[in-house]
DNA sequence: ACGCGCTATGACAACGTTGTCCAGGTCCTA
DNA sequence: TAGGACCTGGACAACGTTGTCATAGCGCGT
């Protein structure tokens, strides 16, 4: 009997490692180590015992050892908000295509919106080593990365800014996309115009409100509080709020959607009004041009893109202080957002 | 001077390790992995101690380490077709919930469609020692999975079977979503209907092929080949497929698409024609209650949900022959299914 | 025949962690 | 006070890979 065993009890179903094809093709452990990599210094026929040997045993590289040797992984981690979100799709597969050009794998996880499973998943993340790490907040305080960040692991936000630390952001143009959008309602002769829009410790959420504002105050219109309703975006609190901004003393005539859920349930409510009320949200959404709903657009893939090759770019050595990128939007007008308000 | 370094270049931005944290602490190696992993034995006092190094010296555990002495990663893979179509995204988030409920973390990427990338992804997660793959399948013949099954990656298709070796998968009923899509058209009276598809080599597509042949014959309708579209789901085709169905010697007056990327164009297409045409989709589509579409659905998130179950009971050491599990799809009458034909 | 440079190959340490085993200490009981 | 049970802490090997270095074999010029 062996006299003593410190090898785990479950290994993976017993893989054939690089010393097992060693000694299968007869050869050097580092021989079949430069054969893998495709090293040179091997002729011809020992690289050919060696292939068979792989082949049979169905051999492959354990990264996770190569990975310990090297220091460098080549993978990098997003931090998704809500992987359910169509509009997170375009964007992940953004950042995908460039890791992939990079010849990075990518390892994505969602924090469904709960800022502890954020910070969960990315200290997962960075206790595998990633390279680098792509973050669309969930949470507002981001002060837990700071040790990764110093230990060399290059960070970038998206969509939302990063809370209290300084650190490189690419960023839609919220502000100016909610104030555009609006304006918008008001060029077309609307005077009452409601908002409804996330919770207001969202960067993005309270950009688009003060956008909001600033339209409604370079218009010279004041902005009712009951028009005002920032909050969750499901759609019961929704509901109330369109109900509630339709039955105020001072109707609205026009209504603007903070984000594409909201514009979803926005959408709903008032198909079943009598009266139209003009419409504009700020995301597009699928079939947004076959309903004929006005959006603000932002554009998911460019921001996935822009935030990668930025993340790259610091891995390949780039320094500096961090910086923030803004994205423009652009308006899409398809007709609920060119209704005019009822005559007075 | 120093002898010499066998250290490789970059690390990890010099990262500190639990025998750093030890020196610090002034503990031995092991007593700092006590701590790390809430292992018993260890003091109050000299926890305190070790916890204080940790957080100065902004230590993370080093997980390729772990993993590579543990032999077990608490991982899994899921390999999607596409990231950006928003079928995927609740059958990702269901994925994701299981593996958390199981304390594993998910590691997804995507194929883009495309039969080399997903095995070359799915041989990538392999490599880094994922427990266990969730596969949707790109291409049709898995048998670069065999060695990898072999040697204990448990894995389970997900939305279309394997090709080529024996494995389990969780699939909807397509065969019997498309019969009862098809026949809920005849039972509004219509009796020329077209179906547009995905491409045959897909085994959904072709099982929903299958299905709408199988309700015509059941009625004992003829079916025009004109009438039969399978092929890639572009736009150009599929309206290319629209314009010759409602121009043939013999027009449909209704359509069943067979996805939700065809649904989404011919429903653009239609509103473009003037007579309405009758028309059910496979695949929900949000906002499609608003448009009146009928509808096919799916549940995405059942398929991922149980294929994620299977796949934590494979781990956890349940044998047997692999099984294929069917889920049942459910009609949703809206509108545009229930057109009668124009009165001949 | 000798030494030189070159190439193909292998021996060995190290990456950071965890499992095993042992040593020393403390506390209790006889 | 001796002896044992128990607790705490540390030394050491091993996981599978890669970087460094040493060596053996070869051809070639002198």
């Amino acid at each position: 009997m062996a006299d003593t065993d410190h090898r785990p009890e479950h290994r993976y179903g017993n893989r054939p490692t690089m010393k097992d094809v060693a000694a299968k093709a007869g050869v050097g452990l580092k021989t079949v180590s430069r054969v893998v990599n495709g090293e040179p210094g091997v002729t011809a026929d020992t690289e050919r015992r060696v292939q068979e040997a792989i082949e049979v045993l169905g051999f492959r590289r354990n990264d996770s050892a190569r990975v310990l040797r090297k220091g460098r992984t080549a993978t990098v981690g997003l931090v998704l908000e809500d992987l359910a979100d169509p509009f997170y799709g375009p964007l992940s597969r953004a950042v995908e295509e460039v890791a992939r050009a990079h010849g990075a794998l990518l390892i994505n996880g969602s924090s469904a919106e709960d800022p502890d499973r954020e910070q969960e998943l990315a200290l997962a993340l960075c206790a595998r080593r990633v390279d680098g790490l792509i973050v669309i907040p969930a949470g507002d305080d981001h002060r837990y990365l700071e040790p990764e960040i110093r230990a060399g692991v290059a960070t970038v936000f998206v969509d939302r800014p990063a809370g209290r630390i300084d650190a490189d952001a690419v960023l839609s143009d919220s502000f100016g996309g909610a104030r555009e959008g609006t304006a918008h309602l008001i060029a077309h002769g609307h005077r009452r115009i409601g908002f409804i829009g996330d919770r207001p410790h969202i960067h993005t959420a309270a950009e688009r409100l003060r956008g909001y504002r600033a339209a409604m105050e370079d218009a010279g219109l004041p902005v009712r509080e009951e028009w005002v309703s920032p909050g969750p975006t499901g759609p019961e609190r929704v509901d109330a709020a369109v109900r509630g901004m339709l039955t105020a003393p001072e109707p609205v005539t026009a209504l603007f959607a903070g984000n594409n859920r909201v514009t979803v349930t926005v959408v709903r409510a008032l198909a079943a009004q009598p009266r139209p009320i003009a419409l504009v949200g700020f995301d597009d959404i699928e079939l947004a041009d076959l309903l004929g709903i006005t959006v603000v657009a932002q554009d998911a893939a460019a921001l996935g893109r822009t935030a990668a090759e930025r993340l790259f770019r610091r891995l390949d050595g780039a320094d500096g202080a961090p910086e923030r990128v803004v994205l423009g939007t652009t308006l899409l007008a398809r007709g609920s957002g060119e209704i005019a308000p009822p005559a007075a």
